[in-house]
RNA sequence: GCCCGGGUGGCGGAACUGGCAGACGCAAGGGACUUAAAAUCCCUCGCCCGAUAGGGUGUACGGGUUCAAAUCCCGUCCCGGGCACCA
């Protein structure tokens, strides 16, 4: 063997070694990897001379291991760092781990692994995996939640929030996850269910913490409108989320009584046809209206209500229900009596938990009343028809005319809002309200394995924040877990007994700890700063950085994640401590990674490895091939990133994930499209060493005319492909149309002829072709560069720019219809006059037999691209 | 039900402000090289007729605007996502 390699070694011209001959991605990888660390290369530094850039993608939760998903979201943002830091940016791209949450908890009770152990054991692994992607991060900023040097500072920002009234304690019934053993925030609850494990979430009143996220409402929302670098659909997500209406406050007093009861209505033109009202059975005057003969029905109304879980009274065919109180108010403006009913499908969390029912013109009320046999009066007319509350067979919600409402008749229904809400305030009835569904984010969370809440009880001082000089509060070590649940906090003694800072008396620790969103709310700022130690933001330091210019992650935390990192920003602005009150500049929201899912008729969902020539490996029943669906665990149907790097290499995977389709759109995995990729790579890669030989001969291109020619179509190709590139990554990160381009230009090198004669311009071509690629294959770029005769590494090099004058055409083609349809073309001078083209054109043969005969109507000629004959 | 996306060859996807539909890649077929295979290279490739000329037809479906529509407008169907008694 060594005998063979020694005489094919000997046989190679002499500026071929045989190393290069074949493409190894492992050994490429790991030289490029060990000289960007040798040489700090993606460090960050601020310099406030230098235009900076803040390239973020959403950190990983440490779950042991990366997928598809991470490679392509870092992938991508990895092609626009690199990108930006050869436009001469100053750029930052920290990476960080989201290193509190259930799944370490729950490892601890399984496999008796302590979560921190296991989750730094996570972040290892996953650390290695991402470095062996070549990803250009500053690993100088690397920062874990879990770490007490992060959790801290968040402690501290919690107690300057206590401070504000923007954190505040209060009972309340929440959303309780029974698997999951916590409470979850509204943003948390997916169709009753929780987000993460899936099971039906169940009402349940606790003390809670809350973050007053609706006293930003207003502006979370406007700031909607001003956010141009977001995706039109998150933002809209968001709006609804915070979902602002306006209206009325109005007072119903009570028959016979001194009470009123108070509405939200945005239908306050209806008021006159205000019929009964409808309560909350939560409502607090629910039973204090009771009737005493109605008291025994109404009881049992309201406690059946109560047991109904949200999924029942939020499905579809949930039946309207209510019952009569016996109580009665006043119709406000007409002095009629309201019977006051309860009904189950009034919220007590939205508005007032009462509702003024207006059956004429709202659907619910409308088969309530007809359930319940309630009044019913029309106060708005549809043009040209004539509604009787009597052959109704469905509220009227639409526009028109005010009748049946005293002074406001005849006007349209639009006028008589504000004519009705300025007649409200005049009177003192009612006021103008905005209302938003938007709630308070509930923070406090009955787990193990995230930052304890700075908290004490003391029998006399009461709730005492923990003083800032004792943070971090700790999470202690020595905690036991137990299946069945119960936070382990709370069972902490050590952690649980403690002293009142005020009073010095035994006191305990609030046990709750914070929703794991409360970390990411705030990371991105911790990145600019992660190791000062003078508070939770070096304001030098995030002012210069902040905000983030780019964000890429998924779409799915459209509400959760990205909502309350604006609302943070906001307070942290507040609290003076951040200067900017947006943290994302631009947003890009990636589609997911999908593959088909099989399953075996026997054994279930299969891993690809599991199935041989469409079989299953195990029993050899035919494989089912299901739909293409979002790669998981749960269904199988997925590829370890691992694998794919050891058998292709990271910039193959790299290239696959951004060639296959935009990043917005879901990518579905292909194995032969890695193939493809792959085999790209390599054709890269031999029409490099190929032409060296010619390439580092300092000598010049030939001045014939042939091969002047040549030299102008190859330069025109450089140029074409250095512009694309450049605005496809630039103004609309179409990675997959940058990577045609770069694949087409690597063909017309390839089928140019006599390339011999022009060294110098196949030099520049395949110079072109390495620099463009380097933000997608940067181990793949280095390489090549560094063959093609450069000490300086392709990192450190300004991205190419492209030479107009090469782009210039002596002669365009020009398209000729007729009526519309193709029937030639012609090759015209560039910017020819209109009417030579057209002569041109119909000088054509094909488009004269398609016009002879016929009377020509119209000639339209689009300079430079196209001539349209219309003839009769 | 309401609000967003989307529907283009056998497949992933191009076509940026209306101007050659199908770039680029994959798959498939044919050929070259090879003892053979792999790799590589060359050719063909929406569908129908025809010969490789050329013609017809074609971007979910039905209408419309326009010299010209995948692109704009109206209506219908299907797929994906978000919200859903929000008063």
């Amino acid at each position: 063997m060594p005998v063979f390699i020694f005489i094919y070694k000997a046989a190679l011209p002499p500026w071929r070694s045989g190393m290069e001959e074949r493409y190894v991605p492992a050994v490429v990888e790991r030289k490029w990897q060990e000289i960007w660390s040798a040489d700090h290369s993606f460090r960050a530094e601020e310099n406030p001379t230098r235009n900076k850039f803040y390239l973020l993608e959403m950190f990983p939760y440490p779950s042991g291991r990366i997928h598809m998903g991470h490679v392509r979201n870092y992938s991508i943002g990895d092609v626009v760092a690199r990108f930006k830091r050869m436009q001469g940016f100053n750029v930052i791209h920290p990476m960080g781990w989201d290193a509190f949450g259930m799944p370490a908890e729950n490892a601890a009770i399984e496999r008796g692994i302590h979560p921190a152990i296991w989750t730094y054991e996570n972040i290892a692994n996953m650390k290695a995996q991402l470095m062996k992607m070549g990803f250009s991060y500053d690993w100088e900023r690397e920062i874990a939640t879990c770490d007490p040097n992060y959790y801290l500072w968040e402690q501290l920002i919690f107690l300057k929030m206590l401070g504000k009234g923007l954190a505040y304690k209060k009972r309340s019934a929440v959303n309780w996850c029974p698997q999951c053993l916590t409470v979850l925030a509204n943003e948390q609850v997916e169709e009753g269910c929780c987000w993460r494990c899936h099971s039906e979430v169940e009402p349940k009143e606790l003390e809670q913490w809350f973050f007053k996220i609706t006293d930003y409402a207003q502006e979370l929302l406007d700031e909607t409108y001003r956010m141009s670098g977001w995706p039109e659909p998150v933002l809209i997500m968001q709006r609804n989320w915070i979902g602002r209406s306006t209206g009325c406050e109005i007072d119903f007093p009570v028959a016979d009584s001194a009470k009123r009861i108070r509405v939200f209505t945005t239908r306050q033109d209806t008021l006159f046809g205000a019929t009964f009202m409808s309560l909350a059975p939560e409502h607090p005057f629910a039973l204090e209206l009771t009737v005493a003969d109605r008291r025994a029905e109404v009881e049992t109304f309201i406690a059946r209500i109560r047991k109904e879980d949200k999924i029942k009274r939020t499905s579809e065919d949930y039946e309207k229900e209510g019952v009569f109180t016996g109580a009665y108010c006043v119709n406000p403006v007409t002095g009629q009596k309201m019977p006051v009913m309860l009904a189950n499908f009034v919220l007590m969390e939205y508005g007032t938990g009462a509702v003024m029912a207006v059956p004429t013109h709202d659907q619910r009320d409308f088969e309530f009343a007809r359930k319940y046999n309630l009044p019913m009066t029309v106060v708005i007319q549809p043009p040209g028809e004539e509604l009787a509350p009597e052959t109704m067979t469905a509220a009227y919600t639409e526009p028109g005319t005010m009748v049946n409402s005293g002074e406001f008749n005849g006007l349209d229904n639009e006028t008589a809002k504000e004519k009705i809400a300025d007649y409200l305030e005049r009177r003192d009835i009612g006021v103008r309200k905005v209302n938003f569904r938007l709630r308070d984010w509930g923070v406090s969370r009955q787990r193990y394995w995230g930052t304890p809440i700075p908290i004490i009880y003391c029998d006399a001082c009461g709730m005492v924040p923990v003083p800032e000089r004792d943070l971090p509060v700790i999470l202690p070590e020595d905690v036991e877990f137990h299946p069945e649940g119960g936070s382990p906090l709370a069972a902490c003694a050590s952690f649980v007994h403690t002293t009142c800072p005020r009073c010095g008396a035994p006191a305990r620790r609030e046990t709750d700890t914070f929703d794991t969103f409360v970390e990411s709310s705030w990371y991105f700022l911790r990145y600019a700063c992660p190791h000062y130690t003078g508070g939770p933001i070096d304001k030098g330091a995030v002012d210069y950085w902040m905000p983030v210019d780019q964000y890429i992650g998924g779409v799915e935390h459209a509400v959760l994640h990205l909502l309350y990192s604006r609302f943070y920003t906001k307070v942290l602005r507040d609290l003076g401590l951040v200067r900017v009150g947006e943290p994302f500049k631009n947003l890009l929201t990636q589609g997911m990674v999908c593959k088909e899912t099989q399953k075996c008729p026997r054994h279930g969902w299969l891993f690809p490895e599991d199935v041989a020539e469409g079989k299953c490996r195990k029993c050899g029943s035919e494989a089912i091939l299901g739909r293409k669906e979002k790669m998981s665990k749960s269904k199988k149907n997925v590829v370890d990133p691992d694998v794919l790097i050891g058998q292709y290499g990271a910039d193959t995977a790299r290239l696959f994930c951004l060639f296959a389709s935009p990043p917005e759109k879901d990518l579905e995995w292909s194995e032969r499209g890695v193939e493809g990729a792959s085999r790209f790579l390599n054709r890269v890669w031999r029409i490099v060493y190929e032409n060296l030989h010619l390439v580092s001969s300092s000598s010049g291109d030939l001045e014939d005319p042939e091969t002047q020619a040549v030299v102008r179509s190859l330069r025109k190709a450089i140029h074409q492909t250095i512009k694309k590139v450049t605005e496809d990554i630039e103004n609309r990160f179409q990675f997959n149309t940058a990577i045609a381009a770069v694949m087409e230009l690597v063909n017309a090198v390839s089928a140019a002829p006599n390339k011999e004669r022009c060294p110098r311009t196949l030099g520049e071509a395949l110079e072109a072709i390495v620099l463009l690629l380097n933000p997608f294959v940067p181990h793949f770029a280095e390489e090549l560069w560094s063959a093609l005769g450069h000490g300086e590494s392709v990192e450190k090099s300004t991205w190419p720019s492209w030479d107009e004058r090469a782009l210039v055409e002596e002669q365009k083609l020009v398209v000729v219809q007729v009526n519309g349809k193709v029937r030639g073309k012609i090759l015209v001078p560039t910017d020819a006059a209109d009417s030579l083209v057209r002569d041109i054109a119909m000088a054509d043969a094909n488009v004269t037999r398609f016009v002879e005969g016929r009377e020509i109507h119209k000639v339209v000629v689009i300079p430079n691209r196209l001539v349209n004959i219309v003839v009769g």
